[in-house]
DNA sequence: GTGGTCTAGACCACG
DNA sequence: GTGGTCTAGACCACC
């Protein structure tokens, strides 16, 4: 599992990292058990304070997502999968929808409205395998 | 033109503001010239300080979106078109890929996320038919 | 960097900082790179509000004199010299011709009006002595 | 007497009328009982709102410059010329201090400063014949 | 009535 | 500690 921040998103560096655990665990790439990098790893990798890769960590275990277990490793929670199946989904309707209101306020049409999505779907399954 | 914040989005009110200017100019359901409402009228409408929406102005302006002529009101720049149209085709390209983006790695397949955007576009439209 | 608000200024609080240091980045006085006072810092030395001073240095980063770095300072850009050196020629010229342009029409002589800017010259020398 | 607005100065209208006046007054190209332009003139001529106007005048009236003659018109106070004399003084003295010093600030040497100076004076000086 | 700016104090997220 | 944004309320000048 390979973490990355845009700086440029709305979302702030914590939101960023806690969405990707999320979504990663809600697809499977990430299962439960599995083990994730530590605070210090996640952090140089994500190029984040550890203050702030530890934050989110903190956060996903309040969430039930993810379980630490001192002097050991950040794990994810056996009942993890299920608790971010309901949350992505939720998230995911959530963004999509908001981004596809404005795309029709902004007057695309239908058919430009699904060649932009056509568009972003290739590029995303592209990455997508890479990680895979 | 009606402003409506939504508390729950990532974006701060005063960016929410910028943006539903942008599209609506972007859409042609303001025209450049057009009249805009007033500092306090758009706070009252949108149930935001006056201050946040003379900043949301300000910002506008400084994009050659609108004018303010003081004591007088606020208007659509007469370039204001061009400028949208560009600025709003990248607005809508970068958010709608981002949140495909998120669907893909939260595990949806194209059917599962082409229903999911569908169906944000029937009601979007419903809502859009609506306020035009 | 010293900074000080003339409040008889016909020029706003905000838009005095922004001149100071656009001034001083065009003399040399703040290379690129260095760091300026925090929002706070700076809004403590010049007794104005803190929002006003980060709303002064918001304007410069979007002329591209300063990089704001959240959580960590502001800074002087890269780039910031050169466009610190054409902005100030051009406030200095408009701001010298102004002043002159009254002189002229309050009935001083070239003789007088050369008198009364050698006076403010040899003034503002020693000022500018002091500070470096 | 020709009235003009600069509305990139950062004095307000009403204020640029009244230092014309001052000017004009103090340089004796208006004398005492001199006949100024009705407001309404005056606001068409300017540019400028009749509120507006009127409220230069009473400020120039409260401040002895000039006298309002209801029914008739407005004319330069027989005083006028003394207080203008000491006020317009004090205006240049000021305003040329202050560009000068931003000047030295912004890093002009005594001898580009001096150009700038003169050729300011020169083309103020023709301007100001072309009025005269 | 209009916009423009300032002060004052709060909350958030990051370092 | 840092910057970023918001709310709240004030004053100014212009229309």
């Amino acid at each position: 599992m390979r973490f990355e921040i845009d700086p440029r998103s709305p979302r702030s560096p914590g939101e960023q990292i806690q969405d990707q655990v999320t979504f990663a665990v809600a697809s499977g790439r990430l299962a439960p058990g599995a083990r994730l990098p530590s605070v210090r790893g996640l952090a140089a990798q994500a190029l984040v304070n550890p203050n702030t890769a530890a934050r989110a960590y903190r956060e996903l275990e309040h969430a039930g997502v993810v379980e630490s277990r001192p002097g050991d490793g950040v794990y994810v929670a056996q009942r993890g999968g299920a608790r971010c199946a309901s949350l992505s989904a939720k998230l995911v309707e959530e963004r999509l929808g908001r981004a596809v209101e404005e795309a029709v306020a902004a007057g695309l049409s239908e058919r430009e409205l699904r060649d932009v999505v056509d568009r972003a779907v290739r590029r995303a399954s592209k990455e997508h395998e890479v990680r895979t």
